[in-house]
DNA sequence: AGCGCATTGATTGACGTACCTCAGATTCGG
DNA sequence: CCGAATCTGAGGTACGTCAATCAATGCGCT
């Protein structure tokens, strides 16, 4: 029973409640014996201070900033959505979440978003990051003023923050890779399709992917990524000039965005069943893509796991709780026709 | 803000806290008119109750039973961890868990079990459950008892337990399925290694296995399961004796535990690396698999998402408040030697 | 007018913790 | 042994909600 009150630590270690508390709460003016001997109670009696009273007591609330970039992107809109969601949830309502939407791809804006965070009006700040050094010295100038700092689906590693909210991307690149690899039969050359090499994630995706097919698939031949920018109207454009050009790719790995014009691409072509596709993000598109057969496998990470991932860290670091192991670790989901949600 | 209180409420809605009280806990003797003034102004100002308040007020507790099988079982094993996890955790110091452990595959002792759960000392109860009549009907009498039921793993379906923490064991077949047959290249026959035919989930995941295969890939020939009751050493004896008469095996799929056994036929006959091996649960065993090659894809369940899901069901019911859509769906994960965690 | 009844208000004491004040006790240096 | 500094105790208020009591109001009815 987790029942025992700070009253019944305070009888059995022989003090009165206000020493007890302050013990507790490492206030100063308690002599060193006495600090043991309250410990010692905590020990014996299993104390473990209730977390909801406390909260109440102190009228803790966890103001949050979101900064998320803006775009017309399915994924940003459901990440966008997952915010919400979690906002209006009763359960966490002591989490309060302001977001704030700057230009994707755009590290200048971003590193002055940061800038702007008021340290007394938000204890943290979750960010989808790209990883440019005026970021990294923003990110760490905030952590610095005592915000604490969440990067969500894209790290700044090399930064201060205090968790990455997100998957590995080099071993999504190489699973994107096995699945391309063991699924096509023949020998073949290979495409990519990659959003912009800015974001962090994106370049570790395809540095996974290419280092498995080179080691591993000796037969197959990859070919020069195009750079989409995750338009999905460029994607298009320049995926069928590449198919075009070379009547024999039988694999491709679109490791961003813009998945649309990739599977317009892919279906025009009239080839979509003899080419192995894997992409990344199941949305709508990338579903029916499934289904359809245009795309083989979609690798996938889940939006509001990221989200509520990342609240549940920053909770715990201001409550002082451990986590719990293995709940705030990403996965990689792998998705094909037959495991669909 | 979420920062509306009661006394707000009252003030807005011009009447006494004793009302506003009456009104929120759905207590008589309050006039329609007066109830729909208060409910406007519950509306109006987005008040939400403080649920850490109203706990601590009620001095509430979830004492929840969980049932789970004996066995050496890693996943087994791994599910109890969870389970003491959770009950350690600060973040969920007001759940309150008893183990009661039952042996495994064992329907009548099962249903003895769930028939002794006093509706007076728990709210609901977590199961393992074997798909049995006796066992269904205890679930339906403990829900007529006023306990809540979630079924985790293998579901009851049929049952009127409040949910099911557990992956859709078909999907899961089929995507086993589909990796046995693409990574398979030429054909070949197919072997099973099943646990016990008595689990639903099992017989699930073979129903789908089988589809996909007989489906899709007409050139792979299904050779009658094994049953090994979850055995290693049945497991490893019959899998020997199968891989023996059968010199073209060329894919397999080890749908229940026992996976040391699998591993070692496997390894032992020397067709390791000719043979596409899926199995389930990763445990240390199979990821050694994994690295090693003797196994090309694990196909998982998060034990510690079911266990948490589950609590996180029974403490909404409890609460009356909506679940997060999504965040209670158990993945299907797939592991290759590239994404294991 | 007087009765009972339904409705509402006012107030209070929990729940477990935080944080504050003030007074009393103990210790220590000189 | 005295004064000062340091420790400790006792008690209070607060957080937002629940739950209960008791009093007050207004209503219809006889």
């Amino acid at each position: 029973m987790g029942r025992v009150t700070v009253h019944q630590l305070a009888a059995e270690a022989g003090v009165s409640l206000a020493t007890v508390d302050r013990v507790l709460n490492r206030r100063s003016g308690v002599r060193p014996a006495t600090v043991e001997r309250v410990e010692a109670a905590i020990q014996r009696l299993d104390y473990r201070r209730d977390v909801a009273a406390a909260n109440l007591a102190k009228n803790r609330t966890y103001p949050i900033c979101f900064i998320v970039p803006e775009g017309p992107g399915e994924f940003i809109r459901a990440l966008e959505a997952e915010v919400r969601t979690i906002a209006a949830h009763p359960g966490s309502s002591r989490v309060e979440i302001e977001r704030v939407v700057v230009p994707a791809f755009d590290g200048t804006k971003l590193a002055e978003a940061l800038k702007v965070v008021d340290p007394d009006r938000f204890i943290a700040v979750v960010v989808v990051a790209t990883d440019a050094p005026k970021v990294r010295g923003a990110i760490n100038d905030l952590v610095d003023r005592g915000v604490d700092v969440v990067t969500l689906v894209s790290d700044v590693p090399t930064s201060r923050r205090l968790h990455f909210s997100g998957i590995d991307n080099t071993a999504a690149g190489r699973t994107a890779a096995t699945l391309v690899g063991r699924f096509m039969h023949r020998k073949g050359k290979v495409g990519i399709v990659a959003g912009s090499m800015l974001l962090r994630d994106h370049v570790e995706r395809r540095m996974g992917f290419e280092q498995v097919i080179r080691n591993e698939y000796p037969g197959l031949e990859l070919l020069p990524p195009i750079e989409a920018r995750d338009d999905a109207a460029l994607a298009e454009a320049e995926l069928s000039r590449l198919l075009d050009r070379h009547g024999d790719i039988g694999g491709l790995y679109s490791l961003g965005a813009g998945n649309r014009g990739v599977i317009a691409a892919l279906e025009k072509s009239g080839r979509r069943d003899h080419i192995v596709a894997v992409a990344h993000e199941l949305t709508e598109d990338s579903r029916q893509a499934l289904v359809s057969g245009t795309f083989d496998a979609v690798i996938n990470q889940d939006a509001g796991h990221e989200v509520r991932s990342a609240i549940r860290v920053i909770q715990a670091k201001a409550d002082g709780h451990p986590l719990i192991p293995g709940q705030e670790r990403i996965r990689i989901d792998v998705f094909f026709r037959d495991n669909l949600p």
